[in-house]
DNA sequence: ATTATATTCAACCACATGGTTAACAATCAC
DNA sequence: GTGATTGTTAACCATGTGGTTGAATATAAT
């Protein structure tokens, strides 16, 4: 039965789950950027971008700051931090799963040494 | 552009963005179950939590294994394991700690490619 | 052999998504 | 003011998504 806020995650995910928003997001994670900025690397219309900046924005992904005609693009922490949440509940468990995993790569790293 | 495995990323990211997805795989952390098992608690056709299923599983979020008539779903560790992947690089954003499993996953990935 | 159970598949529908182009609005530069 | 720059909005289109129902498949039970 779908948890609180679910609705939330549903924006996030969604917007997450196209690879022009993830590049994006990665952009933005180095500074902030404005819409032309963005679109940029994109060989698509700006008015296209300007919908992907959008649904990161709908998705509190990011925020946006209009300073004269430029619109400032800037990561929220918040945004990425509820997919953080959402996944920590799994955390446990898959690591858990990895355990063995895990021990068989540190065999492999000591017999390189 | 984006990176090399995003096409991976699209499949998980979009298999979460549905409340009735990641509900069925908060159920799966619990313990493996049958896809009527997945399926009772919604008020939809077996059919349509099926395709769920088989979303959930083209995103290598599940594994199913078939026993006779009945399917039965598990939790892949791993498909979570790449959200986690990939959140980490901005988990810088909300907070310093960097988690050494984090390391031991992207080597682990890096390792089948 | 018949019937019930577990699940998928195929066809269909309404609506969402990601893209386009063209028009609009606001701001800056001259 | 005129014109260029920055960005959004609107209308449109093809494709995808989540749901339906009904038929098909495969296995289990009697």
């Amino acid at each position: 039965m779908v948890n609180n806020h679910s609705y939330d995650l549903d924006a996030v995910f969604h917007a997450l789950s196209d690879p022009t928003r993830r590049a994006m997001v990665r952009q933005l994670a180095e500074h902030e950027r404005t819409v032309s900025d963005l679109a940029s690397p994109y060989d698509m219309s700006l008015a296209a971008a300007s919908k992907h900046i959008r649904v990161l924005e709908r998705a509190k992904l990011i925020e946006r700051t209009v300073r004269g005609r430029t619109h400032i693009c800037k990561l929220n922490p918040k945004g990425l931090s509820r997919v953080h949440k959402w996944l920590s509940y799994y955390e446990r468990f898959w690591t858990q799963k990895l355990d063995a995993l895990e021990t068989l790569l540190a065999e492999e790293d000591n017999k390189k040494k």
